[in-house]
DNA sequence: GTCTATACCAAGATAGAC
DNA sequence: GTCTATCTTGGTATAGAC
């Protein structure tokens, strides 16, 4: 594979001791990290230095703080779906004239700002094969499928096709077709049927990645 | 990751020298079972030993044929979106009473039967941000947006739809949800409402995977 | 809590024989 | 056309110091 340009700024080199903090604090940070490089680059295709730089941390001690790079991916799985429930939850809860139908879409929508996070997903929903990660991405799926039936109201349809949309919407950002739609103007067409109101949420992710 | 179990009998040892065969066969044997390897396990993931051994030939033989694993990845996708435009025009020409969309989704459908193919071009359109990787499966998207418009005659809505549609087929396969198909009512439920009329060819992909 | 140093293995690619 | 042997790199994980 060549390399893959970054988004996220590499500038934060490990050599210089990070400065010491709460456990629990540097592990959301690390997450946070190895959510962007996940997503950009699946699960086989990130390495743990990679993860480890983004994060202002040795490489070492990313291994040490989960025990093994599939344990670090299962943590950034489960982390992606507890904020995507949370987000829809809260949507749900949300006072508003807008349809709840609607309001989950934007929620999920707006989950495009966190860098690498229904990426992250996505690729762990591709890797099915793969006996924890499968097992971990099956039930998750099923939990906002369950969540939009019973939570929402929503018929096994209507679930359906907004799983669907969700999973078109993952695939034009892992695709990066947003960075053909000054150049494209089909990709801008395709862009603007399949998420009208977000656009501007998957434009911001154009440009070259931010990760090292 | 945890090793994962396969779909492809591995019985096929490369150490027995394989049949001499004209060199345009061996590559589609060789890109036959690379389909099928990467589609289970993704780009990264994917080892030209394990291609090699699907394939009953020899690592550096792979690497000798398509000269780098990302060309032979290339190489996969391309097959899979001219195998992919060339079911559409075929269910496009049919005589039929079958509405086009139908036949349009059918002959998408019928695609789960050659192993890997529709999950490895996923996994490629979940790698955009590699640049040759990234190059072709946009192009290839748009492609295919293009003929659902222009020779299907579909909206822009309905193209998208199509395609949302479809991308939530593959990551059904991919995060195997047939598996659950038995003891999971939702999943069970999930994939009626999902996929109705092509349940079978998913159910056929359940248990083990036969690739090493 | 965090680092440096390093062991160890896996994997892509090359050389060269048959 | 296809293999065996091997070089080389890169990446996970461990040991141990601060």
């Amino acid at each position: 594979m060549s390399s893959v340009p970054q988004i996220i700024d590499s500038s934060a080199t490990a050599a210089v001791p990070a400065t010491r903090m709460p456990s629990d604090e540097r592990r959301v940070l690390v997450l946070e990290a190895a959510t962007a490089v996940f997503g950009q680059r699946g699960y086989a295709g990130t390495t743990t230095d990679q993860v480890a730089t983004a994060a202002g941390v040795s490489q070492p001690y990313v291994v040490r703080m989960f025990g093994t790079k599939e344990k670090l991916f299962l943590a950034v799985l489960h982390r992606a779906l507890d904020t995507l429930m949370a987000a829809f939850r809260r949507a749900l809860a949300e006072e508003s004239d807008v349809p709840v139908h609607s309001r989950m879409g934007m929620a999920y929508a707006d989950l495009l700002t966190d860098r690498g996070l229904l990426l992250s997903l996505m690729h762990g929903f591709v890797l099915g094969s793969d006996p924890e990660i499968g097992k971990t991405a099956r039930a998750g799926f099923l939990e906002v499928y369950l969540f939009l039936k019973a939570d929402v109201g929503m018929t096994p349809e209507e679930a359906s096709d907004f799983l669907a949309h969700g999973m078109m919407l993952n695939t034009l950002v892992g695709i990066r077709m947003a960075d053909e739609y000054d150049t494209n103007p089909d990709a801008r067409e395709l862009l603007e049927t399949a998420m009208p109101t977000k656009l501007g949420l998957l434009r911001g992710l154009t440009g070259p990645d931010k990760i090292q």
